[in-house]
DNA sequence: CAGTTCTATAACCAGATGGTTTATATCGTC
DNA sequence: GACGATATAAACCATCTGGTTATAGAACTG
């Protein structure tokens, strides 16, 4: 996967907000207005969280009349997750068993990026 | 958990440095310098990877003589990948049986934060 | 067509982030 | 005690972030 997207995704969801966004639309899709209401803040801000979700891959939108209503897509969910998984070992069984977990490192240890 | 920890963690995880940064520690140990060397950026732009690293609990540190080496933590790493695991049948199976999904969701869902 | 509702955009602001360079502290060695 | 190596801290800068208010567009309703 892309590190780009795997950066959009961990810093999509690094935001409490955002977070309970999707936590809503785990409920089945909502429109903006309905995802704004449980939030102490503006629905401008509420819509800037949703791009950021929506540049994530986390949200995509659809039409219906004058409401664009939100649906989760979880792929990049399960491309964090798979992530993560690299790591199990770490707090599961003994410390040890790291040997498969090196090459899938590897693959993005020695990048050298400058930002 | 706490939500602000969950930040932290995902936040650490949303820069390609540091997560090269952890796939390093995976292999052990490590001391500043030695982390710093495969980047094309000042070691103390990596002290301040670190830093942000330490502070969401993903990094601890020692002291060996001038050395401080530094020493994956995976905890904050199975929180994430406990909050993710609630989206699991999102990407499996039938996109239904999100039942025991909603009650977990609904402790962080309806805060109502203002940032 | 006028008005209302839903959403997006623009302009602005404070604070965080990610990098730099320079300086300072800590520790071992000679 | 001076030097070299390791690491932190400070000051600075550009950009990003997360919020605001105000404005504009798009689509339904009377």
């Amino acid at each position: 996967m892309s590190p780009d997207l795997l950066d959009a995704t961990f810093a999509a969801l690094a935001d409490p907000t955002r977070r309970a966004i999707l936590a809503r639309l785990a409920t089945g899709e909502a429109s903006v207005t309905e995802l704004a209401a449980p939030f102490a803040m503006s629905q401008p801000a509420v819509s800037k969280h949703l791009k950021v979700l929506e540049r994530a891959g986390l949200v995509s939108r659809g039409r219906d009349a004058q409401r664009r209503p939100c649906r989760l897509e979880a792929r990049p969910l399960k491309a964090a997750l798979d992530w993560l998984e690299d790591y199990r070992d770490y707090w599961a069984e003994s410390y040890q068993r790291l040997d498969g977990l090196l090459a899938e490192l590897q693959s993005e240890g020695g990048e050298g990026r400058t930002r």
